[in-house]
RNA sequence: AGGGCUAUCGCCAAGCGGUAAGGCACAGCACUUUGACUGCUGCAUUCGCUGGUUCGAAUCCAGCUAGCCCUGCCA
């Protein structure tokens, strides 16, 4: 970090901190709930917690915070981990369950019991909702609450103990019943559930609520600096209010930061669930998603969800940010990392007809002109050639730099040719495009120093491999599919899935997992690993090519 | 008796009383064995609105307006 990069507002707060003594270091956490995958909204929030503790010189835990065991699922701890791990935040020896404290959290609510703090009420869920008021008018003191502490002791006791039907009785907070702020209305701490935890199993019958639990682990924990959502911000009172009821030494403090939406994208877990059901996605980790492992799956390093993450930066106001700057990410990542192989997606053949018939040739061609150190290759080269579809334009506009009749272009790596004419079937569909070349111009360049506009991709139609190329878009876009006004989704699938016969040249066989071909066209990879086999790879494009090869505007 | 938060270019985002950083996107030029990349140039006389304070306001004050969040025994 320069000297001159400016400070989000977190890091202004944190200075501060330090500065005053408050803190004298910085320890932070991500605590997800087991209920899910992360998407690309937790990255920012891992990576701005790790992030933090790295410049700080400080502590980053890893948390679950699994207080709620209706909702909670072990098959997420272990994805959540892989994910996390994937992304390069490392938690070190400090992962943690906050079902793990859960003896600590009893004895926290005992305390606030003793103190006059806390109490068993038996009113039901409805009644409580009831007494709570709304949010002009103000709540109703709880029949229950002038329960004596001795009372209280013995009915939380019986509680933990199991004497008790699920709703039958809660523990609540005594704090202010007319407070503007519903989450200070004698919050519920503490609730009883007969279920079986994934990690304390049937230890436990009650369970602690997330505003009493939260504050205590990461006191428990030496959390100094608790990063939060903005939705949180009305439960910073009751947060504090619980840590100083407590009387913890170094009382954690809480700071919320705006969640990170995508445009254009899915992020709904319901909308997620209803293309899964449905069919229309093949999963949590469907390329068009953004939960962590469909982005991996898509071809996104970590480091370039790193580098969004901070290109989006931290702030308090609601934003959506531009799925360009996803893309301009991997590709600043990817340009200098990965070797730029030749792909034809949707191929036509090219036939050089004074190319001596039956005879190969070897081309070497550099993987990646930016990058010396990732070598070169060699690549077969004949008199039938596949070259993109919409690289030949019998009629061509203005500025069209590729083939058509008479124009000469580069093979890349190969060639100078001069288009000649092309063949058609039945329908007018061009099925072959013609050519003669230059014998002099081998290796892509002219003996006479004469110069070509336009530089195209190609592969040998005898060797080249045949893929499947599954190509995505996007699950929304205005032409896509449209959220209705009753907040369903109107999708039209047939749009978001074109599978397409696709040529690779040789070089790809050699390449096990195939996974980055982010930009064909451009020679970056981005390959379906899931579905990828030696012989018939699979490969996704999901990210739209950046202007190249695009036809200019017409004026 | 409602409360909290936010509002600076199409999208993010600095700025914290001294006269609007930066990135993405977009446009133009140059370069180019990927129309990519790279380089250069352009892109808010203006900071939600209206008043006020001040020599000076995006920054302070007042009043509006808009958006988001809050009435789970979810997190």
């Amino acid at each position: 970090m320069s000297e001159t990069e400016s400070k989000n507002f977190i890091e202004v707060l944190i200075d501060k901190d330090l500065a005053d003594g408050v803190y004298d270091t910085v320890h932070t956490r991500f605590p997800p709930e087991p209920n899910g995958y992360l998407h690309i909204g937790h990255a920012k929030s891992i990576l701005l917690n790790y992030g933090l503790a790295q410049k700080y010189n400080g502590k980053f835990n890893m948390r679950f915070d699994d207080t709620n065991p209706t909702k909670e699922d072990i098959e997420f701890v272990e994805s959540i981990k892989e994910d996390i791990q994937w992304l390069g935040a490392d938690w070190e020896d400090r992962l943690f369950f906050a079902s793990d404290y859960f003896g600590q959290m009893y004895e926290a609510a005992v305390k606030l019991i003793k103190k006059g703090k806390a109490y068993v009420s038996d009113l039901t869920a409805e009644q409580i909702k009831e007494y709570r008021g709304s949010l002009t008018e103000p709540g109703r003191e709880d029949p229950f609450s002038g329960r004596s502490v001795e009372e209280n002791l013995k009915l939380f006791e019986e509680m933990r103990e199991g004497k008790y039907a699920d709703g039958e009785k809660v523990l609540r907070a005594r704090i202010d019943m007319a407070s503007p702020n519903m989450n200070m209305r004698d919050p519920v701490i503490y609730r009883v559930a007969h279920m079986t935890h994934h990690n304390t199993k049937d230890a436990w019958c009650i369970y602690p609520m997330y505003d009493f639990a939260h504050p205590i682990e990461d006191a428990i924990e030496g959390i100094t600096h608790s990063i939060c959502t903005l939705e949180f911000e009305d439960h910073r009172p009751l947060y504090d209010w619980v840590v100083r009821e407590l009387e913890y030494p170094v009382p954690p403090r809480q700071i919320e930061f705006a969640k990170l939406y995508l445009k254009n994208v899915v992020t709904g877990k319901r909308y997620i669930k209803k293309l899964v059901q449905e069919g229309i996605v093949d999963g949590w980790d469907d390329p068009r998603l953004v939960s962590i492992a469909a982005l991996r799956r898509r071809g996104f390093t970590p480091e370039s969800i790193k580098m969004f993450v901070e290109l989006c930066g931290v702030s308090k106001a609601n934003s959506i940010a531009d799925y360009a700057a996803l893309e301009y990410c991997i590709r600043e990542d990817l340009k200098p990392k990965v070797p730029r192989y030749m792909a034809v997606l949707d191929p036509v053949k090219l036939i050089i007809d004074n190319y001596p018939e039956g005879q190969t040739e070897m081309l070497s061609a550099v993987n990646n002109p930016e990058n010396e150190a990732l070598g070169s290759r060699e690549i077969p080269f004949g008199r039938e050639l596949y070259i993109e579809r919409e690289d030949f334009m019998e009629e061509p506009p203005k500025k069209y730099f590729r083939l058509f009749p008479g124009n000469e272009v580069r093979l890349m790596n190969a060639y100078f040719v001069t288009c000649t004419g092309c063949v058609k079937d039945e329908s007018g569909r061009v099925v072959e495009v013609h050519c003669t070349y230059d014998p002099a111009s081998r290796g892509g360049n002219s003996p006479d120093g004469r110069k070509v506009k336009g530089t195209i991709h190609w592969v040998a139609a005898d060797t080249a491999l045949t893929a499947q190329a599954r190509l995505y878009e996007n699950i929304i876009d205005e032409e896509k599919g449209v959220y209705n006004e009753d907040g369903s989704l109107n999708l039209n699938p047939n749009s978001l899935t074109v599978m397409r016969e696709c040529k690779l040249e040789p070089a790809f066989a050699g390449v096990k997992a195939y996974d980055r071909f982010q930009f064909v066209r451009q020679g970056f990879f981005c390959v379906d690993a899931k579905d990828s086999t030696d012989d018939m790879p699979v490969f996704n494009r999901i990210v739209s090519l950046k202007s190249s090869f695009v036809l200019p505007k017409q004026d």
